[in-house]
DNA sequence: TATGAATGAGTCTTCATTCAT
DNA sequence: GATGAATGAAGACTCATTCAT
């Protein structure tokens, strides 16, 4: 039996997901509040029962979408293994994600341009982020990654990284994704891991006095 | 003297900054054309008469914005250094162009976005990347980077990266900047680099000989 | 023990009430029927079961708004005093009625104007001004009022003087209504009794000895 | 030859006109903006060109119209004669262009009721109010009415009864507005001048001769 | 060329009223 | 009787573009 609460909750979720179409496909500004009611099968009054305003809705879209992504990247972590299987694992979600939902990952910048109409929800988003800022902070606590790194650096390389190459892969057929996200964790390993710093340290000194003394040489053979 | 071409493209530029200032401002959907004359000084006809649509002035604002910028970023590269100076110096440049200019950024991402209104000027911003490639090329040519490593996969590192960054830095200002670019070099370093960290231990005998070598060239020289 | 039929009274006083404060607050138009149904607790649909049409409800509302305003007045008019004392006691009760009804009355007023919507229950506004109408034809009765003044005459400047300096008196402080009051009354003194009132105390004895006189020249004749 | 601001004036005058009119018929929240701009032979965009919004357009037809009754009253008051027959003369402009503009009138109360959204523009119904203001307080300077009634108080009386007789007399037509204009000079003259001595004296010798004739018959009878 | 007044299609939002439960 | 979700027509205002001067 279907009871009246489960039927407005319905609506709510129709009327949700025709805005989420619609948005997707004309963006925010040219998405009409008729279009969303017509594709909800509702009347236009209807919508602003459940979001009072066109912002009010879009919001809500974002949101949806947010919490939806947060739940998928967590389902799709493999349990127990080291940090960089896990973060390559994260990133090749991010990435099919991205492919899949580049229409909405445009509208969320775009809400972040028409700053002055709508707003994206920032808590949801920071919640999504914070599922790489765990992985790669239990890597500093394991050891496995070099506890200098700045945590918030590692992040804007990972989603800048990722979600460029969401789109360039998009409009190029030639590019293999999978190459992007094993480059990212190759250099997050060789950059990351402890050893390798040093040794391109005890380098530098002997590089610079090759180097003088190269110019000296250079002096003398041409004199 | 001043001609009546000088006069007519000298119109033309105040136009397109009018608009360039506009459009950073409101975004492209609020950004009135009414306004865009305003500033610029001329009759709301007149802008039609240079350009026929909006759509026309947001793509001539996007193809100054980003000519200028390439314009810049050669400018701004240290001649002769080696590659992974010039990309850390292309890193920087981009970084706090990006700053500079978040809002045209946004512009371009939201005329991505509104893809059915507005169109990214594509070869002017392939001028700009291109930038990036051709240091990286010669890097390659150079041997100072492994010839296995995809261009484009390493483009969108770079690009991806610095964008993240600048809008992250933007908007927390503990987060140095300098860091994030620094933490890229560093990492295409590690990672481009020809030698692979194992390969390292090799390495140590033929520091030994160089070592030796340099210092008897230092003597040779010296006296 | 509450019997059905009580409670259904109840609720339909609920609704007037709230209909009558929520037009008051807000006028006939802005008046929203959803809040009426908020502020008497129950659905909007039930309103309706009470009242066909926001016009219908208007229309409860100014007929109970009259019908009390002739109940008060009534009840405010001191037995037995002539006729000025009468009329100045209704003029103050107006007065201090309209002060505190002034939204009311520009209910009644905006009411009057959209005519096409709503309209003012007529008979109940004719009720009240009787009250005025049949103080003056009792002073006409009595020969307190000189016949010859038409009721209507003084009934447009009784109301309309009341009703103006009800408005002015609310705008500014400085003005006090009993002033205005005074000043109506006496000038119906002073233009509508047979002769100004200084004259007919001087040829008051005089009257009462004719009449003595003129009586026994009565028995007299008859006799 | 018509000249560009010519043209211009002559459409905001039509503008203004069929602004009138729809807001007259309709009233103000029913008054439709397309309708006016139908009227007035313009698209309705044009309409905003010379009036920022409905409420602006609203303000400035009331402007204009009390600007214009101010103008026509000063014409129609005689020159030279005494305050009362200028009184008179007022009042009769008064009710007839209240006869006239009724639903001007109403438009006006409404617009005050409607107080959230249009504002009565009460510096020109105020220049008009002074037309009053002068005649009697002039009328007090010539000693032609008593100084000791404040002027509000018969400015009150004055127009609260001439606007409630033009509705009174509009609605039934056995009734003259004459008179009533005839009743409230009359009881102006009968209460705000110094009395008339004339009369009391021209009774003194019919006292007299009432006298002896009754004390005459006194003596008649009483023997 | 330059002007800027005019256009009118396009859109969000409101709210009296209905009706299935 | 009572509910309150749903309806959808209506209306103020915007703004890219045109065109007569």
């Amino acid at each position: 039996m279907v009871t009246k609460r489960q039927k407005l909750e319905e609506k709510e979720t129709r009327i949700l997901a025709a805005a989420r179409d619609v948005f997707v496909e004309f963006g925010f500004e040219k998405g009409r509040m008729a279009e969303i009611a017509k594709r909800a099968g509702v009347a236009e009054g209807t919508v602003y029962l459940y979001y009072q305003t066109k912002k009010d809705l879009v919001r809500a879209v974002l949101e949806q979408y947010w919490a939806r992504l947060t739940r998928e990247a967590l389902e799709a972590l493999p349990e127990g293994s080291n940090t960089f299987d896990q973060l390559q694992a994260f990133a090749r979600f991010h990435l099919s994600a991205f492919h899949r939902d580049i229409d909405y990952i445009n509208m969320n910048v775009a809400a972040r341009t028409a700053h002055q109409d709508f707003e994206v929800p920032m808590e949801r988003v920071r919640d999504y982020v914070r599922v790489f800022d765990q992985l790669f902070e239990r890597g500093k606590d394991r050891g496995e990654i070099r506890t200098t790194v700045p945590t918030w650096v590692a992040r804007d390389m990972f989603f800048g990284t990722l979600e460029h190459t969401a789109r360039s892969t998009l409009s190029d057929d030639n590019k293999d994704p999978e190459a992007a996200t094993a480059n990212l964790i190759a250099l997050f390993q060789a950059g990351y891991t402890d050893e390798a710093p040093e040794k391109t340290a005890e380098l530098a000194p002997l590089v610079q006095r090759l180097e003088a003394a190269v110019a000296r040489l250079d002096d003398l053979t041409s004199s």
